[in-house]
DNA sequence: ACTATACTTAAGTATATACTTAACCTTTGA
DNA sequence: TCAAAGGTTAAGTATATACTTAAGTATAGT
């Protein structure tokens, strides 16, 4: 079922887990922005950043590119709808079940 | 800001970032397990499903109920609304701003 | 050409995480 | 009452992660 493309899940979840990404996902969230912009406000050094960046790039939620010596980073909305997927498709799955349960915890099966 | 109730936000990203838990949570989707129950079909040991299902239930994405001496889990809606809601008013943030945006940042793919 | 800027790579460290096995508690049921 | 079932706690290990500093590389401005 739904495993084969759990992997791109897998990395969705693992980086927006972390709060400074989700830190430089705010920032980025109001205009794209240089990767030394972006490290600024942070209080960790610039190849942190970096890394983080790279996280970000490799699961989609965030796309770059580099013009002369300033690499411009954004969000890309394709880590997101990934995310957002998977907790829709499974909220729904959920509250459909939990409403037929009632509030009836005790089901022994 | 957002960053008073962002502590949740954080474990429950953190959570969701682990694909056993999410294994765990595909089960419980269908119903309400006991933790024996749940560990089988998973090639870990029992107190690392323990562990998990404390996770799981740190952040509000599962609650559980001990009667006897069988532990039912199931889904507890709290977490995932945290964090679908999280990603709904970002995703709503990011679009406004990208449709401004048209296709500034020439898209190289 | 020379220097500063902006990023990138490399290498190492310290802590967090997921797991293990062994031992322990409670409840159930012969 | 005793043993098994179901869960919990403890303690340790191995790997992953987030960070660091130091040393690159490439572009821009003078």
């Amino acid at each position: 079922m739904p495993t084969l493309k759990q992997k791109g899940v897998d990395k969705v979840f693992h980086a927006l887990g972390d709060s400074t990404r989700r830190e430089i996902l705010e920032m980025l969230s109001e205009k794209p922005v240089s990767v030394s912009l972006l490290a600024g406000p942070l209080k960790i050094s610039l190849p942190a950043v970096f890394q983080h960046l790279q996280v970000l790039e490799a699961c989609g939620l965030v796309r770059s590119e580099k013009v002369g010596r300033v690499r411009t980073c954004q969000i890309d909305p394709a880590g997101f709808s990934v995310a957002g997927k998977w907790i829709a498709e499974r909220r729904a799955m959920w509250e459909r079940k939990l409403d037929r349960l009632g509030d009836l915890l005790d089901e022994p099966d």
